[in-house]
DNA sequence: CGCATACGCGCC
DNA sequence: AAACGGCGCGTTTGCG
């Protein structure tokens, strides 16, 4: 058997020689402790305290049918989405392996004309690529800063988010944010990645779907659930995924699906009402929170609701708030008092998953999976903090990660039942989409199928929470850059 | 030399 | 001071 999957999957040494019945251990163990992402072998032999994969299989079995909604996930839910998942690894996404190299030949070239830039500036040598020694550079040499936030180690902060405020004192600040911006995408995809292909062009992640502890996927060797798309240079890396020839890429994604997820958990009626409507949700809740019409709202206002909508899902603070928004404290204490006083359920519904977090010792997904929280009773004030923020996260990242599995079940079982199987190929998912690989000429029978089955999740699976129109929106394109 | 850690940053 | 959830991964640095 797979005596050789290596302990941790280590980095190094990861074989993913694993067979079904390992896997289906794992999400069982998932499913009972959200903690154990990712399991090794030992792991699952250590907490079943048996001695071989099969009896782990039947002691996991076993205490997972001791809770109907855990076992329904698994039954319905995580098991069938085994063989799905490991379909969408085998077939892999394609790359354009000449496009890579002439995008690493000419960020190479830029690269090495910002390092001189930076040296001039400086008056020396040195490693930009390390922290330590540009923060010698910027800070003790260039003399630049006034008041410098620490890192975590207690250095002096380097992060682009510094950097950004030393812009104007001194021009090697922006050379500095570019060569950043550069040698990641060089180091991180551009060069990388070609290594990887197979004989076809295609290169094939791992997706782990016990791999984060809200029920997330995760992307591993490589992740692609990160490659680059907001700036223009990152941008380009996606031109380099492609369909092959005959086919086109198409992509299908939930708009706004955790902040509508937030209201179905809430049912707060005016953040659903927003989505009843069918507005523009961040502009709606702005409107709503400086009381303006809704064709009279801001850009500014627009974006302030944006970063309250978002904060609201990771359970963020006043002083978070301030830094995001580059606000003044007193303004952001309003703009969150404001909020608040907005959604009033929403605000009570999220004290209510803390409460039963702290009671529980545990949150749960409108399909019932559950993430532990037991630092919930930590003695410890910070720790409890952040614990406060996972659970009021967890039940809306948690719920939306549900949706996309039952989703890629749903639509596996649709494009079975249309003969689309060979024509409509899921590749990737990607927390809130998925890329498909279609056939041309299969165009719009796939995008109509994918799409209405993605939309139709809640009411099919939770009739309950169908409160809300969830909405999905596609693209077309020969390169994942035009979707 | 390999390994862990700090730091930083890509995505949703 | 401390920073808003969930990930994976590159480079540097210090250690055994």
């Amino acid at each position: 058997m797979t005596k050789t999957a290596s302990a941790k999957s280590s980095k190094k040494e990861a074989t993913y020689l694993q067979t079904l019945e390992f896997k289906e251990a794992q999400a069982m163990l998932f499913l009972i402790d959200s903690d154990k992402t990712d399991p090794s072998l030992e792991d699952i032999l250590m907490y079943t305290n048996t001695k071989d994969i099969s009896n782990a299989h039947k002691a996991l079995f076993s205490e997972l049918s001791r809770n109907e909604t855990l076992l329904d996930l698994y039954e319905n839910v995580d098991k069938p989405l085994i063989p799905i998942v490991e379909k969408m690894e085998e077939v892999g996404i394609k790359i354009d392996v000449p496009y890579f190299f002439s995008l690493s030949k000419k960020y190479h070239e830029d690269l090495a004309i910002l390092e001189k830039d930076i040296w001039k500036y400086a008056g020396r040598e040195f490693l930009i690529t390390s922290p330590k020694q540009l923060g010698e550079v910027l800070y003790d040499e260039l003399r630049l800063g006034e008041k410098i936030k620490k890192t975590a180690g207690g250095a002096r902060s380097t992060n682009a988010d510094m950097l950004d405020s030393l812009k104007a004192e001194h021009p090697i600040i922006e050379k500095v944010l570019e060569y950043r911006e550069i040698q990641k995408l060089l180091s991180t995809y551009i060069d990388p990645l070609p290594k990887l292909i197979d004989f076809e062009s295609r290169i094939h992640t791992h997706f782990l779907h016990t791999g984060a502890a809200t029920g997330r996927f995760a992307s591993r060797d490589p992740n692609l659930q990160n490659i680059p798309i907001k700036t223009e240079a990152g941008a380009a890396i996606r031109k380099g995924f492609v369909a092959k020839d005959g086919y086109v890429l198409l992509s299908c994604d939930y708009s706004q699906i955790e902040l509508r997820c937030a209201a179905i958990l809430s049912g707060d009626e005016r953040l659903l009402e927003t989505f009843k409507k069918g507005e523009d949700s961040h502009a709606s809740v702005a409107s709503r929170v400086f009381n303006v019409p809704l064709d009279e709202v801001s850009k500014d206002q627009r974006r302030i609701a944006k970063v309250l909508n978002f904060g609201i899902l990771y359970g963020m603070g006043v002083n978070a708030l301030k830094d995001t928004l580059g606000s003044d404290r007193k303004s952001a204490q309003e703009f969150y008092d404001t909020y608040k006083k907005t959604f009033p359920t929403l605000v009570s519904y999220l004290e209510e998953v803390k409460m039963q977090a702290k009671r529980n010792g545990y949150t749960e997904t409108l399909f019932g999976r559950q993430r532990q929280l037991k630092m919930m009773r930590s003695p410890l004030p910070f720790i409890r903090a952040q614990g406060e923020r996972m659970a009021v996260n967890a039940p809306i990242q948690g719920t939306n990660a549900d949706i996309m599995r039952i989703a890629l079940i749903d639509i596996t079982q649709a494009l079975e039942e249309k003969k689309l199987t060979k024509h409509a190929i899921p590749l990737l998912q990607i927390h809130d989409e998925f890329i498909f690989e279609v056939a041309k000429g299969y165009e719009e029978q796939a995008k109509d199928t994918i799409v209405s089955v993605m939309e139709a999740v809640l009411k099919k699976h939770k009739k309950e929470a169908d409160l809300i129109p969830i909405l999905v929106s596609s693209e077309i394109g020969s390169t994942w850059g035009d979707l």
